[in-house]
DNA sequence: AATCATTTTTAGATTTGCCTAAAATTTTTC
DNA sequence: GAAAAATTTTAGGCAAATCTAAAAATGATT
């Protein structure tokens, strides 16, 4: 089946939403994340509903059906092998992206996916450390622990973010860390958790919160 | 000033069939090409020309404006980058990326295109060796003679081809040519003007059509 | 359980891109 | 140069995606 670039983003949006489980979502939920009005979303919900990608009672929510899950999946399959590209092929940071992985992800061809996905090494996870789903629609686990869990004295890979908001993107790319880098963690506070980090000559410290954003692996 | 993906289809439509002379187009040739009605392309007219992007007087034809003729290369020149992508890094056949070139030359991201350009080593010619202007629109002139011109005992590379209609490209392709091949001229026909080709192990005969529609240059 | 607030849907419009059929204009032919 | 043919535009409509305003349903609060 193929769907609009619309359609495609409102499966993405309550793929979302929903969440791993799968649970209910609320038609103001999908208006909110899509900067929309919630009678257009109903409107889109009758739609979908039609073609059997989503199950939809109405002023009862709606969650993605196994075609609809399916196909978001495959969408995203598509931003995160694209923001890989950008990052690890064309030199952009991992902040810049995803705008244009919005537009790409769209791009309707199956062999391109493959041979991309291929390209670049069938990578497991974006730049921002996000996992990207295999061709069936299977997510890879991520190993990787969160730098809040590190132990003094370890030196350690960055692997990814699991807050990908621009806000904390660009803290992290104003404190120059980037994809692959690597750090040692120098002491944590016991207080309140924060951590100090040499990298490279300089040293900073990052809150627990901060931290607890980054995915690492030991070196 | 951003186009919608018609918009932009319709000014690249308008590129082609004017020429370089930037002459004047019909209605009719327009909707001929992108496949529509002339009722439809009188509609956009009407728009193109209230955003000054062509140049059209009712009943008379159109043309590009400099505006219009800037936007369309800029398409034009991220399409046969991305083939240019898709042939050479991803290993597609220069009979297959055409239709996915149309897709991606709609992607909005300027630093995109000079950053797809620089990763490829800013080529002058895309897979089908049409030339692939600059970034300020600039077209490369071409050097290469067509097959047809070569001289008996002659090797050759192969550089492009002039017609790339799909009908053709599959025609070289089922020969076995692909873009980079050497190829040697065993002798041209003087009655015909058809070329005995030697290419690896194959020998084959060429007509004085098809040979001239390949772009080599001496080896 | 009745009222009030929130959420969601329905009704009615708008814009974009497209269509068919009819009218207008231009070009060709005799 | 008038009639016929071809081209092009206008008129009127339709589907997709959006909006605002009003109505309906649900949920929360006394
Ligand atoms: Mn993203
Ligand atoms: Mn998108
Ligand atoms: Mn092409
Ligand atoms: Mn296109």
């Amino acid at each position: 089946m193929n769907l609009s670039l619309t359609e495609e983003n409102y499966l993405k949006a309550i793929f979302f939403i929903s969440g791993n489980e799968g649970n209910l979502v609320n038609t103001n939920a999908v208006a909110e994340r899509l900067d929309t009005k919630p009678a257009t979303v109903t409107d889109m919900l009758r739609k979908l509903k039609n073609k059997e990608l989503i199950i939809y009672q109405p002023y009862k929510g709606t969650r993605l059906s196994e075609d609809g899950r399916l196909y978001a999946i495959q969408i995203l399959r598509k931003h995160r092998l694209w923001e890989t590209f950008l990052v690890e092929k064309l030199g952009f940071g991992w902040e810049e992206v995803h705008e244009i992985a919005e537009q790409l992800e769209h791009v309707r061809s199956p062999k391109l996916t493959e041979r991309l996905s291929g390209f670049l090494g069938n990578p497991q996870f974006d730049p921002h450390g996000d996992p990207i789903p295999d061709e069936r629609g299977v997510f890879p686990v991520r190993e990787d622990l969160t730098l809040d869990r590190a132990e003094a004295g370890q030196e350690v890979l960055v692997k990814g973010v699991k807050d990908s908001s621009t806000e904390f993107l660009n803290y992290v790319a104003k404190l120059g860390i980037r994809l692959g880098d690597e750090l040692k963690v120098v002491n944590i506070e016991p207080f309140d958790g924060s951590v100090l980090i040499q990298h490279g000559e300089a040293e900073f410290r990052l809150s627990a919160q901060a931290s607890s954003n980054i995915y690492i692996s030991k070196k």
